[in-house]
DNA sequence: TAGATTGTTAATCGATTAACAATC
DNA sequence: TAGATTGTTAATCGATTAACAATC
């Protein structure tokens, strides 16, 4: 688990070399990119399959795609986002999503002011249509920007809906059967680390 | 560190068990609510001091209080937001960031037309202000919801400015002198991620 | 061939869990 | 006092780092 936090940074690493037509690149220069050492790099390639070679160091392209594949790219996961707010249409903006795969279908929304927009061709629909609305397009993911009080009960629905993963942003520890994949960001508890960070940092001065 | 990223956790479910008038409570009753074992409670406590007390547990208010000092709340922080798209204007909208001694203080933003509004009271500035304005006040905390082209170009001109904190949401690993704090908030990661899981749930199907 | 760099094993480090004496 | 539960030490586990033989 620990390794496959580390996977996203090597991919989004490789892809910048990709773009500057880096053709191969060693362990210990991908050290100095990410901070990570050349043996954890190495081990953590390892887990996966031999994707180097000795005396050359590991051709860019190859390894990432390899890790590609490892991440689950490749395959299109269709996604709803439940509230429609700043943070529910930020997402729904980031271009960047589609691009990797994570297909954004819809909005979904109880405000009625909010309904019937659209935000990058994106719609947004009613909340009590997500039981409709998933029953013509299957579900892969739910994002969940509702406010903290509505995010068990949009939770439950959308997993009885057959969502298999939620990216949960209230902050609530959610409820969910052992098969439904949930990935929390805290940015409460994010923001609180900085905080002691500061704190530390003016302590030990 | 491992320990303080538990540390908001236990902070939020204290908070909610003081609302509910819970007075005291056990390392084995918060391990059922966290899902820490009870042996990593107490140890974690016990970094900091004993705030316990054998046969009877920890009193909530009383260990509520001592974790709001530990992470540095009390104290208020100067914070702004750099970058005035549907993501700045999410978290300048989170009340309960203000709630927790987070002063937002102003967005800065280059496009003219964001410039000038406010979200919740709080200014749109143009982003060349952002040396006078930090004259005017001492700035503790940058939030960083800028596109990653111009992430790095603004960090600069903050840290320039005596920033001691950043909070980056660009997708990108920023260079900051080694006395500022910086914490990550990997949108791209942590959905990756999600994919992983998926894929490897799959497959062990 | 010599040099470079991986793949992989062993050593170290740190974090988690278990156990239990101390004590409220 | 008896029961409950902490504080704390020791044992275990897992992750990271170091080392080096294999090999391109």
């Amino acid at each position: 688990m620990a390794v496959i936090r580390r996977l996203p940074k090597y991919h989004r690493y490789l892809g910048e070399l990709l773009e500057k037509d880096v053709t191969r690149i060693s362990s210990y220069e991908l050290s100095k990119l990410t901070g990570f050492t050349a043996s954890q790099i190495r081990q953590d390639f390892n887990n996966f399959g031999g994707f180097g070679q000795q005396g050359y160091g590991y051709n860019v392209e190859d390894l990432y795609n390899q890790l590609g594949n490892i991440l689950g790219l490749g395959k299109k996961y269709n996604t709803i986002i439940i509230g429609a707010g700043n943070l529910g249409q930020a997402i729904a903006n980031y271009k960047s999503f589609d691009d990797k795969g994570f297909r954004m279908l819809a909005l979904f929304e109880k405000n009625p002011k909010l309904v019937g927009l659209t935000i990058r061709d994106i719609d947004i629909l009613d909340i009590d249509s997500i039981e409709s609305f998933s029953k013509e397009n299957k579900i892969d993911i739910a994002v969940i920007t509702t406010p903290k009080s509505q995010a068990q009960d949009v939770v439950n629905r959308v997993v009885n809906c057959g969502v298999k993963a939620i990216w949960n942003f209230a902050p609530i520890d959610l409820k969910v059967p052992e098969d439904v994949v949930v990935e929390n960001v805290q940015l409460s508890e994010s923001l609180l680390t900085i905080a002691f960070l500061l704190k530390e940092k003016e302590e030990n001065v």
